[in-house]
DNA sequence: GCGCGAACTGTTCGATCGACAAGGTTCGGG
DNA sequence: CCCGAACCTTGTCGATCGAACAGTTCGCGC
């Protein structure tokens, strides 16, 4: 990286941009398709700070996966405070509204757990452990279940259904564009998929 | 491969074996991390094999997506045709409940629309022009949407959100058994899932 | 103002990737 | 019986992978 003298970067400045250029790339081709080299290129670095900061690959993805889940948890739970008094249905109408514009926003959310999660492993484990499970919890407590009158037994059910329900569309959109003509990134498609699902999850 | 005098294999016999690995191989790690090499040793040849079969790893992806669909589309039509003459309601329910337990069975399925349908690209234009596309519109053409009560314009949301809500729990089990406790590739979960997605298509 | 360590660069390593070339083996049809 | 096509093996190519390491450049505490 060309620098000038006396433009030394801050500390962790380009730490910071790895971890973008490694989100993206990790989202875009998922973990083993994405190099380390590509991941310096789109950073503007070279590939050798990318293992100075991050020893490992695989810690350069949980790095990455932390700053995902940051995002996404800050957003949801804005919009959870935000209607902390309004009445529990609706309250779960809005959050689930918002959800899914959140994986319209973030596409990069769903490939992180499918690529994952489709067979045990470290990143699996590690991610469940980390980041799922508190979530996971975190939605049971609120009551979200209740107010969409979801039996116990059916919690696992309706936690995959929904998310899935909510997030293909998004992390395909090559295809759903391809194949209906529609394309899922506009505004009014992703509006039109929050009430799609709203309706179907919460009649 | 060992090989006694006189047993020379059957015509594309090892070819159908390459390409069972390749469809193993590509929905467990997708296109890119699945190597030919390790394609070829799941299939008890070696490398040179294959590209003598598949000029193209592209090629064999195809050969290999080729049969997931067939084998997909002939259990579907089975459990389509075998209720012909049932009401449509109850007959898109059937139809619905067999898709849950065929992505159950083939979790790959997943795996192949996300891996190629996340960025517009060769593969996933052609699977969507050869194989997705047909079976789309013959679902638009059968009525199921109608008996669901979709709109004609929500019918891409209903689409993926269906694809989503019944597949995604099979796509990501390691994740789902890790967080829930539950397996979901046991038959009373994958039962259980079927009702589940029913009761939320089909109200 | 000096030295020390953090930040960063440049290069190289062994492994592995997809693709390819060439030779060997086995069978069916002429 | 033999020849060509199909089938399969072996070896190698250039490219690229993650990782490692030595060297360089600063900011900053002392």
């Amino acid at each position: 990286m060309a620098r000038k003298r006396g433009e030394r970067p801050r500390r962790g400045e380009a730490r910071e941009r790895i971890v973008t250029a490694a989100l993206a790339a990790f989202a875009e081709k998922g973990f083993e398709a994405a190099s380390t080299r590509e991941i310096a290129q789109r950073a503007g670095t070279d590939q050798g700070l990318v293992t100075y900061h991050f020893p490992s690959k695989e810690l350069l993805w949980r790095a990455a996966a932390d700053r995902l889940f940051a995002q996404l948890g800050k957003r949801i739970d804005a919009q959870s405070r935000s209607l902390a008094h309004a009445d529990p249905r609706e309250r779960s109408r809005s959050v689930l509204r918002e959800y899914v514009r959140t994986m319209a926003a973030h596409p990069e959310f769903f490939r992180f757990l499918v690529d994952s999660g489709h067979r045990p492993g470290p990143r699996s484990r590690w991610l469940v452990d980390t980041h799922i499970k508190p979530r996971f919890e975190f939605m049971k407590a609120q009551g979200f279940l209740r107010a969409a009158g979801i039996d116990e037994a059916d919690v696992p059910h309706a936690f995959f259904a929904l998310a899935g329900a909510a997030s293909l569309i998004f992390a395909v959109a090559a295809n759903c564009r391809r194949l209906t003509g529609l394309d899922p990134r506009r505004r009014e498609a992703v509006e039109a998929h929050a009430d799609f699902v709203a309706r179907l999850m919460l009649p």
